[in-house]
DNA sequence: TAATAAATCTTACAATCGTAAGATTTAGGA
DNA sequence: TCCTAAATCTTACGATTGTAAGATTTATTA
């Protein structure tokens, strides 16, 4: 709860569809998945068991089905891996992280355009 | 080279040694991570034969030593893994995800202040 | 109630990773 | 030139990950 399990690309592909659409039953997990990746549903099942074991999903039977809920939230993982990243690259310092993405080549004038005013209703606050 | 070989962890602290003080003979790797880790020289040897097996290293040797040398850039690690975490948390999008730095908790006043400024550079050039 | 099909449980296996010990090579001093 | 200490090379081993196959359980239908 308080420090985050460690969780692989993988199983994070199963979570991301569980904090989407949770509650859900395996069925579901596995048809949604079924559109992007090209995954057995065994080995869907596998990352299931895998992920409930790390105890960041818990399931429910219903008849004989499992229901799926995730009991950590997707927002503590950015704020984790944002924060290894900016350690990694910026030696912790989140402003740096921040100003290198706004070199980045791919925000146009009308972002730069709303990330300002969005900075202006921030530091009116 | 044109796709970045995957690193690990500890992997990562080695080359970002590297990063900073390349040409560097081994000794003076292990000495420089020893500050920070506590890792045997062994240890840190198997981390440079496998970056070096990846690609990402070079060396030569210099009488019995091995000197190292990057051959992929820092920033194009960040780059990646930037775009990682758009695409997991932001559906790709980067605007979306300075917006959510712009939010962290622990930019000061300053810090917007200094923001602003860079954005407006940014949207005048 | 007995069979079946669907769901879950158990086991597996190769690749990568963290962590190093032991073997071998070799530059440099005696 | 020969020995030795330092450096590199080879091998290892348990944990995690990607990827599932096969075994077992069980709700439902015939």
């Amino acid at each position: 709860m308080n420090s985050l399990p460690q969780i692989s690309d993988a199983e994070f592909e199963v979570m991301d569809i569980i904090w989407k659409y949770a509650p859900i039953s395996t069925n579901e997990i596995t048809d949604r998945l079924a559109k992007t990746k090209d995954w057995s549903p065994k080995t869907i099942y596998t990352m299931l068991s895998r992920l409930e074991k790390k105890g960041v999903i818990v399931h429910e039977k219903e008849s004989r089905v499992f229901v799926y809920t995730p009991c950590v939230k997707k927002e503590d993982y950015l704020e984790a891996e944002s924060r290894t990243l900016a350690d990694r690259f910026f030696d912790g310092a989140m402003k740096q992280m921040v100003v290198s993405f706004l070199d980045q080549r791919d925000l146009t004038p009308e972002d730069l355009d709303e990330l300002q005013s969005i900075l202006d209703k921030k530091r009116r606050q």
